[in-house]
DNA sequence: TTAACTGTATTATGTTATATAATACAGTTA
DNA sequence: TAACTGTATTATATAACATAATACAGTTAA
């Protein structure tokens, strides 16, 4: 469920970032629902306390989740401003891929079967 | 025609790298022509030539370009072996970045109108 | 042959991001 | 009160990236 690979050169704290937005967008866990403590998790993947709170302060800001001192964190849902900013990124990279196969010369219908296949195949429900 | 951002958190020799790739692949740098010395490349973009260097050795690694001791370096005719690869590579990073959308629930209509959109409009030809 | 280009290599140095370690303080809960 | 939570700080280590300085070797044209 959380899995990070200390020899990635992604670091540490942004695989971490990504694990939990995928598991809180996925439904994994949700609203309100209270994810496991910094030290725990620190300690489960045998990485630094300080390298989980830097995901989690990420994570607060873009608003995935609130903190309550004392208490722990939890999910929350997703705000609608960062939820179209995060739309508006993902079409750009999808542009950005799109010209670099066709810089390729991979034809558009070989791209429209890819894309067909993929969004039925993959993800959730 | 050679640009690159110190500011970013791209290395710089990544981006020349890229730079050159795409003006190879655009067929702005057509097959056994000249490029520009690495001196004085280091020089126009007022970087370390070591830096440009290693973008060079990279890109002769991977067989856009070759080098003559002495003489200079050339752009080479794309090694097909390492095209697919690259083809191979665009296909799965573009299924990601669909897998993405999807998780954002960005309809697949949209997505195939922006394929459309970008292929027509956009790079090269 | 020499001057002025090319590529290539090495060694030392500096900077930044990332991650750890150790420790401390503060709020919550049973 | 004990044992959890989040939060913060300071010091240290490491690796990637980039620079600086310098040197050596091959090519080319005057």
């Amino acid at each position: 469920m959380f899995q990070v690979d200390i020899r990635s050169r992604i670091p540490i704290y942004e695989q971490m970032y990504e694990n939990i937005r995928r598991l809180i967008l996925e439904g994994h866990i949700k609203e309100d629902e209270q994810l496991p403590s910094i030290r725990e998790l620190a300690s489960l993947l045998t990485v630094n306390p300080n390298t989980i709170l830097k995901a989690f302060k990420q994570l607060e800001q873009d608003g995935y989740i609130y903190a309550l001192q004392g208490r722990g964190n939890f999910a929350k849902k997703l705000d609608v401003v960062y939820r179209n900013q995060e739309i508006e990124g993902v079409k750009k990279k999808l542009k950005e891929t799109i010209l670099e196969a066709k810089l390729l010369n991979v034809p558009i219908e070989t791209l429209m079967d890819l894309l067909k296949d993929a969004y039925k195949r993959g993800g959730n429900q």
